[in-house]
DNA sequence: CGGGCCGTTGACTCTTGTCAATCGCGGTGG
DNA sequence: CCACCGCGATTGACAAGAGTCAACGGCCCG
């Protein structure tokens, strides 16, 4: 089972990372995990590529996405360091991935998931238990979708940063682009709802306005609904 | 391991089918399923109880379902027969179900998801691909909800409704306010919808409006986008 | 120093939500 | 069997939230 080569093959253009990896060098059968390196907005895999491996966030941040064929985008994820994406069902994946910013992962071979070796079970325990994390992130954000307003999601979309970064004091590795096609609306109103939110001093946007400080974390949770 | 008395003890209000289930009766261990009838809009489980079973539908349909404090309703999906609901990943329910329309529905005891038994693999082999089909649909739900218009989402609806339901003659079992909370939208819009696509001849409603035709599913289709 | 990208803001449009009235099927009780 | 009643669905008028289009500003990078 040529796990790494195949993965290769997958990624023609990208470079293997070298010692970047987590995973103990000497760990037996497919789960050595060999990483990747993927510079800002470079692809990691398609929609409709044939889902041969699933891949685990060692640093930098991930997104994945559906595109509709008139270019519109749902963004369903973000990714930060040590979660796993790229999980599928099916033969191939339902959503691409691209690196928000410079970004490296560890590339397991599907095969993992039949559990065929006994050695793979744990990390296939692992995968199930990544599945369902997924799911119930997904199942959250089909709340926010369908319920809730422009401000009401851009609060909880900080307040679920703020958890997931710790702390704060943030700083988002991605555009408001980004934002808007992961809560449902557009960059203009993604923009009007930071403003909203600062005016009210529930933050505060740095000069860049990628770094943001939650001033009022209670109030952005009632907010949130 | 008592799964059939700890079931009861969660639904102490609702009676126990006797001979509908599926389940041969000489099945061993946990995988013995008994069965529940469910009258119309009861609850089968809400949110935050224990997630202690699992359950699937041998006739009916259920609705799985999150409340915002303000009564807001997300509709997370819609289960036919055959159909597995009430996984999670806690241990608490993150979502309620309720019947659509009196159905009955099999109860597995949440254990064999451990895969504890080997009497049970299989059971577990199929609560994870489940598992699977489930993020499956909510991640498609998700792009639903982010990218659609009013239109293109009842559509969608209405295709997804021919294909599970099979043919072209639909009986749909839910109230348009189960549609509505299930697309992001409201009864009225939804009833708006409805009316358009009939107006321009793609389906025709019977006089009760629950019965539709799909007059032109290609249509259909392509306005999913 | 210049250019492009990202973000913000403003003016306006339009889809969808809100509120309210009416319709009509289907079930119930006489 | 028929009349009534109630709920779900439809429709209309209007309001409002979010989208669209366009211009501008500032930062970063070449």
């Amino acid at each position: 089972m040529p796990s790494l080569a195949s993965a290769a093959r997958a990624h023609p253009s990208l470079a293997w990372g070298g010692g970047a990896s987590r995973t103990p060098r000497h760990a037996p059968s497919a789960a050595v995990a060999p990483t990747l390196r993927v510079g800002k907005d470079k692809v990691i895999f398609s929609e409709a590529d044939r889902a041969t491996h699933v891949y685990r966030v060692l640093s930098g941040v991930v997104r994945t996405s559906r595109l509709l064929s008139d270019g519109r985008r749902q963004i369903e994820a973000f990714h930060f360091e040590g979660e796993v994406f790229g999980l599928e069902v099916g033969d191939e994946h339902r959503s691409g991935a691209e690196a928000v910013q410079e970004a490296v992962v560890a590339v397991y071979h599907r095969g993992v998931f039949e559990g065929a070796s006994p050695a793979d079970a744990a990390l296939s325990g692992q995968l199930v238990a990544a599945l369902g994390r997924t799911l119930s992130r997904a199942r959250e954000h089909m709340v926010l979708l369908g319920c809730k307003s422009a401000l009401e999601r851009v609060a909880a979309f900080l307040i679920g940063m703020s958890e997931r970064l710790g702390g704060e004091v943030l700083r988002l590795p991605m555009t408001r682009a980004d934002i808007a096609d992961h809560l449902g609306l557009t960059t203009e109103t993604v923009s009007r709802s930071f403003t909203l939110l600062e005016r009210a001093g529930l933050i505060e946007a740095g000069p860049d306005r990628r770094s943001i400080v939650l001033r009022d974390v209670e109030a952005l949770r009632r907010l949130d609904a």
